[in-house]
RNA sequence: GCUGCUGUAGCUCAGUGGUAGAGCGCGUCAUUGGUAAUGACGAGGUCGGGAGUUCAAUUCUCCCCAGCAGCACCA
């Protein structure tokens, strides 16, 4: 028998036969070991107790209470297994596909005619307790293909079959048994069902979901499930989730009386005063960021002829998400057929296209606040983040070749200039490569990636590559924000674009006198004003940097007699351009602190008979229940300094 | 678009085969109260829209619309 050596993590080798497994290996240590191990580390590969090593390796064997990342995958991965079980064993005709570990749990994808109610998810919940409880053996073994394709064909499981048949031939084909069911799996599992805290996971919920992620294809149950190491975890993960859906923009949008949606215009936003105060407290800042920065600011057509369409090639690869007017003679005695606009590059290029431009006039920075109307999924549409009617900051650079580095990178210190100020300073690059369908020659999008990578260098920043998930045209760049409760959400981004250009005929007059096109840079800070605003919201969970605070002072009356100073506050409050109102109802001053509150404002001013004369306010920060005297004059200059724009201070 | 769920007062929600209820909000009156809800009274609803079953539909069935979760989509 050969023997081979295997190392530990204190640096200590043991000789083992080969073929040995983890299990063994952990038994011949302690068998206290052997109880706890769930998996071990081979050569930095996360291995089952049961596979066995044949060569010599580095070792470690990982136990529920060490190994956070090897135990969570593992606890997930099982409840997988066990719920498909756990649905089986309660109805055996459900067929079964896959189920994989995602982030705080895993999803397992069945198919049965009738839909999984919220009563069956406790019922398989109780059942998955059940089979933990039973501490099943967890077995593994390789088939052979032609064995394991019969066994899933007999047993009517077509899903499965197909799976196999996508299975590369010189991969084994793993089975694994929990107890008398088994799934084909990839691996690596714990030992046995009971190393699953049974009061650590959770059934979330069910939702359809294409098999194999292909809309043509038959649509699955999926249900979700989280899981955790121990109970704690599992409740911090549950409350975490309640904070995340206090934060909803939606909910808040209400609360604060931003705006609205109604059905006869979905997906599309109604303003309401407090919400249309943020959103041009948040254009005039980009206005002034972008004049800064170099760019011409310009505005264009909403509605616009369908021959533009077809010339630009939106007509032909994006018809089915525009928005088509058509006027006929029988309400305009004449006949068009024009479309909302689903972008602005169209427009901006036929401004560029008047009169001649030179060499000298490149790059040209154009900008505009560009409202496009996009048909959306009627699925896709997300509150105010994902709409039918926005309005993108969006921006134009036309360049030469040679320029693509130097503006990608100016525009990488804009954007984050303007991240930094908004309050954001987690958020990451991606740069998105040719994808399969594309224009162009390898040598010009070799070109083209290299210069936006070597712009994000520039910058000093890293970034991540998305392989093939570029524009048709050109790569680009992603500049994703997280958010408090640590979801993304691309709004920047920056694409290279030669193509349109060339469909709409952009031309400058070299220095050699001769005709050359221009490339176009796509670019966008925020994205759209409406999805980044519902980013702000969730961000600060509705308390919005004083700046941008919809409703910023509320000076609020605690006896009648002081009326007068309120209005006097108020006023000099807003002679500095402070958001300043009088609260001079007839409530106590607990029920004016507390509405305020609720409603998000910033700073509250209360003013009794004491404040009067004394010519002071006594001062509450939102969140905050100390409350501070400070005089008149003071205030006002604070709150002067507080409410201007970062870039204006 | 697909699967499932939901739609009742401005908001959050309860409820019923015999045309509806709470809390908050809103209005009126009293109360002038010192930092997260003063009290009393009152107004307010074609029960998302349409069709069907029924003596009778907000309630049951079907269709449509919108929202929610997820999937697909986001050149």
């Amino acid at each position: 028998m050969t023997q081979i050596s295997l190392t530990f993590p204190d640096g200590n080798a043991r000789s083992y036969d080969a073929g040995v497994t983890p299990a063994e290996v952990a038994a011949s240590i302690a068998s206290s070991l052997a109880k706890k191990a769930i998996s071990a580390t081979v050569d930095g590969q996360h291995w089952d107790l049961a596979w066995p090593i044949e060569a010599d390796a580095q070792i470690a064997i990982n136990t529920l209470k060490d190994n956070d990342a090897e135990a969570l995958e593992l606890i997930r991965h099982d409840c997988a297994h066990i719920m498909a079980r756990a649905v089986q064993e309660i109805w055996p005709d459900v067929k079964v596909t896959i189920g994989p570990v995602i982030d705080h749990g895993w999803y397992y994808d069945f198919d049965r005619a009738e839909p999984f109610t919220p009563e069956d998810l406790g019922l398989i919940e109780k059942k998955m307790k059940e089979i933990i409880n039973k501490r099943d053996p967890v077995r593994t073994e390789v088939w052979d293909r032609d064995v394991a394709i019969k066994y899933y064909e007999d047993r009517g499981e077509p899903y499965k079959v197909e799976l196999i048949d996508s299975i590369p031939g010189n991969e084994p084909l793993r089975m694994y048994w929990h107890g008398e069911w088994q799934d084909l799996c990839r691996g690596p599992h714990l030992q046995h069902t009971g190393q699953v805290p049974a009061d650590a996971f959770k059934l979330m919920s069910v939702a359809g979901a294409y098999w194999r992620g292909d809309s043509d294809r038959a649509m699955l149950q999926r249900i979700y499930g989280v899981a955790f190491k121990n109970k704690e975890d599992l409740k911090k993960h549950l409350n975490m989730l309640e904070e995340a859906a206090k934060r909803d923009h939606r909910k808040l949008g209400n609360e604060m009386d931003l705006f609205h949606m109604q059905p006869e215009a979905p997906g599309q936003v109604f303003w309401h005063p407090n919400g249309w105060t943020v959103y041009t407290e948040l254009q005039d800042y980009m206005r002034r960021k972008q004049r800064a920065g170099g760019y011409v600011e310009v505005n264009t057509p909403q509605v616009v002829d369908r021959k533009l369409w077809e010339q630009s090639g939106h007509w032909d690869k994006y018809q089915e998400n525009m928005f088509i007017v058509e006027v006929d003679e029988e309400h305009a005695r004449e006949k068009a057929v024009n479309a909302l606009k689903p972008m602005n590059c169209p427009c901006h290029v036929q401004i560029f296209n008047q009169g001649m431009k030179s060499y000298r006039d490149l790059p040209l920075r154009m900008a505009e606040f560009g409202s496009c109307a996009r048909y959306e999924p009627s699925g896709a549409l997300h509150g105010i983040m994902r709409v039918r009617g926005f309005t993108q900051d969006d921006g134009h650079i036309f360049c030469t070749d040679d320029q693509i580095t130097a503006e990608t990178k100016t525009f990488i210190d804009f954007l984050s200039d303007i991240y930094g100020d908004l309050g954001f300073n987690d958020w990451t690059i991606k740069l998105s490569t040719r994808p399969e369908q594309r224009i162009g020659s390898d040598e010009t999008w070799d070109e083209m990636e290299k210069a936006l990578g070597d712009a994000c260098k520039a910058a000093g920043h890293d970034f991540e590559i998305l392989e093939g998930e570029g524009a048709f045209y050109g790569p680009k760049l992603e500049f994703t924000l997280t958010d408090a409760i640590g979801r993304n959400w691309q709004c920047g981004t920056l694409q290279v674009d030669a193509n349109l250009p060339e469909r709409l005929d952009a031309k400058f007059i070299g220095e050699d006198g001769g005709k050359h096109r221009p490339v176009m840079l796509h670019r966008a800070t925020l994205g759209s004003f409406e999805r980044f605003i519902g980013i702000l919201i969730e961000e600060h969970a509705g308390k919005l940097p004083f700046w941008l605070a919809p409703r910023q002072v509320v000076v609020a009356a605690i006896v009648s007699d002081a009326d007068d100073y309120v209005l006097e506050v108020v006023e000099a409050l807003k002679a500095v351009g402070v958001r300043a109102e009088a609260d001079l109802r007839n409530e106590k001053i607990n029920y004016k602190v507390r509405e305020h509150s609720v409603g998000k404002v910033p700073v509250i001013l209360a003013v009794g008979m004491k404040e009067v004369e004394q010519r002071t306010v006594s001062t509450r920060r939102l969140g905050n229940k100390q409350t501070q005297v400070q005089s008149l004059d003071e205030i006002v200059s604070i709150l002067h300094t507080e409410a201007t724009p970062p870039d204006m201070r």
